[in-house]
DNA sequence: CGCTTGATGTAATAACATAACGTTTGAGGC
DNA sequence: GCCTCAAACGTTATGTTATTACATCAAGCG
């Protein structure tokens, strides 16, 4: 995975939105989805941000720039995203934060600082050894999974530890 | 889903509902803890359901023998358990559900069925750990981290196959 | 007793999410 | 070009989940 896009690093941030912006739009031209205005605004809201937001946070943005102010353009909108691998929810936050990579099928590891509320979302071993060692102890057939972690961010422990 | 079923398999439910009851009182008086008239009967409740209940469920049932009415009735009772490891939530079904083995210093791992809505928490073997592995080549401090997956358990999937 | 601390209770409100329904839009068939 | 249909969008209303704020009560302690 590139350095730059690991969520607690320092990286070319105007250059990741557009970047993700044009790996969306060939993603859903290819997949014949429609990437519409709406969509494609609360994904780059998302990217600005990069951080987890409230879909009435998302709302408020899209509101103000002439987008439906009701609940459901903001749901439906975030909806598509996470339906579709270009955005997660975060159950324990009730928040939504644009995919760290798309495209590739994974298993999203979120890391939750405490202190600073950033939210990175991690590489995880492409063995998934838990994840089949569960699955072959129980026999439950898994679809999709998720690992959320709260802690302290590199950041914020270094700035405690001083 | 089959009250006596729990991780999936059948058990002696009234046995697990007393053993366990008797042991968050011993493990609560060791702690200096007060397991109270509210916090036992919202562990009982959430054991005899054995899957997982809305905060709300919880309050009515608590209600109905006597206790306060209120959403913080039952919100700090669930707290109280979650804190100190007799229960979690699962932030997916926004539901709680009594911790399958308690005392033990563990990350748990839910497996939520999609067709028959049970819920098991299921052993994650330590020596494994994605955590750890995740920690080290982020450098970002876990706290707590709970994996929820969503898939078809045994059960369902026995009855799918015929 | 007077003080503190933790537990409980209530009312009010905040935050998060969906149901239901009408309107608009645009691709594909004629 | 025009019709039709399905998907997307918008709004109103409502449902669900969770917290804030504040009063009361009982236990522990000088
Ligand atoms: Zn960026
Ligand atoms: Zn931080
Ligand atoms: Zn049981
Ligand atoms: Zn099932």
């Amino acid at each position: 995975m590139d350095p730059n896009t690991v969520g607690f690093a320092k990286h070319d941030h105007d250059h990741c939105i557009s970047d993700a912006i044009t790996a969306a739009d060939r993603m859903c031209r290819d997949a014949g989805l429609q990437l519409t205005p709406v969509r494609k605004r609360a994904l780059s809201i998302l990217l600005e941000e990069h951080r987890a937001l409230g879909a009435y946070d998302v709302l408020a943005r899209l509101s103000e720039e002439g987008f439906g102010a009701q609940p459901p353009v903001a749901y439906r909108a975030l909806d598509f995203l996470t339906k579709h691998g270009l955005a997660h929810k975060i159950e324990r936050l009730n928040a939504f934060i644009a995919c760290a990579h798309p495209n590739e099928l994974h298993t999203p590891a979120f890391l939750i600082c405490t202190t600073c509320h950033a939210v990175a979302e991690a590489e995880t071993d492409p063995s998934h050894s838990l994840l089949s060692q569960i699955a072959e102890t129980t026999g439950f057939t898994i679809a999709r999974a998720v690992l959320e972690a709260e802690g302290t961010c590199p950041n914020c422990r270094e700035k405690a530890d001083k």
